[in-house]
DNA sequence: GTCTTTTCTTGAACTCGATTAAGTTTTGGC
DNA sequence: GCCAAAACTTAATCGAGTTCAAGAAAAGAC
């Protein structure tokens, strides 16, 4: 849990007191590979802290078949802020890629933090600032770059997640289909 | 201006005298038809709040041509956050499509702002939490829709909007050229 | 260790949308 | 009201990526 305070601290100034209360109010949560954090058609009841661990977020197209629009990494927050701030059943599913350790805040707790806190209503803006900007640069990637393209930008900036994800899964993301991952990597080969 | 007060009053609840001091510290600034309020290399100084009026953001990309990301319309925030923040040169370009009327958040008044009125810290991570789900949606209407099923959605969500921009401006958000809208208007009529 | 499930590969036919290169219509400046 | 610039259309050709279908390899389960 202390990686979530030192997180905390990156962003924003945090009393001894702080960091008591916000480890006082958040639980430690451990996620076995595949259990979900959220499921579609529920409503979203926590912002989760990755520790440690892969999530993917994924929803089920038109068609019936999962399409991933985000992966959530050691040191990333992961919900459905929609579903969690409005109440609103959620359109996404929240999986564990792999045995994952995560700090849950609770939307009841949530409010109460950030009345005795308010930095972190700052480190929320600011979180969210960034995630905004992160997912700006994503549709940018996908109106500039093909498919290979994408692959290897996403290959070279994050090695070590291509041999701890499934292929199929980075296709989703990347927006393309198996097959034609499978063809790009022979290619190269 | 009456209409930023009203905005806000929407998520946060604000005393008399919040608003006086709202007032007092943000400006009101006409912008003529392609006037910039943000150029690229430059350092984003404010954040905009559009009270009439319609503006564009978009970049350069590899191939020179402009890929218009996201449209500002009545009663949004406009700024490039990255570079509002972080102090670090835009990739992007904010242009007013037609004759606007914003009111303008000077990155050093912010600060102030916040100090003196908590509640605006949390309407802007409110405003945040929408304007980043909105941009997950974008990615799924790519990723799901072809760009025929995407224009019509577009069009049905926002009939007026195609009479008052540029049909070229329209393909470019949508991820298309403007050759392949005129063979999606040809199909229908 | 075998059996089942999950993941990955290969190839052929096909489709959506880009590109190029005209020509046409509309808009706006003076 | 006229001319130039900006915006839109049409058509032929081409390529990135999908779909479908089948088989191969790897990973768990017991």
């Amino acid at each position: 849990m202390q990686r979530l305070i030192a997180h905390i601290s990156k962003f924003v100034e945090l009393t001894e007191e702080d960091r008591e209360t916000i480890l006082s109010l958040m639980q430690y949560q451990e996620v076995k590979k595949k259990e979900y954090l959220l499921r579609q058609d529920a409503i979203c009841n926590a912002n989760y802290f990755i520790l440690k661990g892969v999530f993917r977020k994924y929803y089920i197209d038109e068609k019936g078949s999962e399409q991933i629009i985000h992966f959530g990494i050691d040191n990333w927050w992961i919900t459905d802020y929609d579903s969690l701030d409005r109440r609103i059943p959620s359109q996404y599913f929240i999986q564990a890629v792999e045995h994952a350790e995560v700090a849950v805040l609770d939307w009841r707790v949530q409010e109460e933090l950030f009345a005795k806190i308010p930095a972190l209503e700052r480190y929320f803006r600011l979180i969210l600032q960034r995630a905004y900007a992160a997912s700006m640069q994503r549709i940018r990637y996908i109106y500039d770059f093909t498919g290979e393209e994408r692959y290897y930008h996403f290959s070279s900036l994050y090695p070590e997640f291509l041999q701890r994800i499934p292929q199929y899964m980075v296709a989703s993301y990347l927006g393309f289909t198996p097959e034609f991952l499978s063809k790009i990597r022979a290619k190269k080969i």
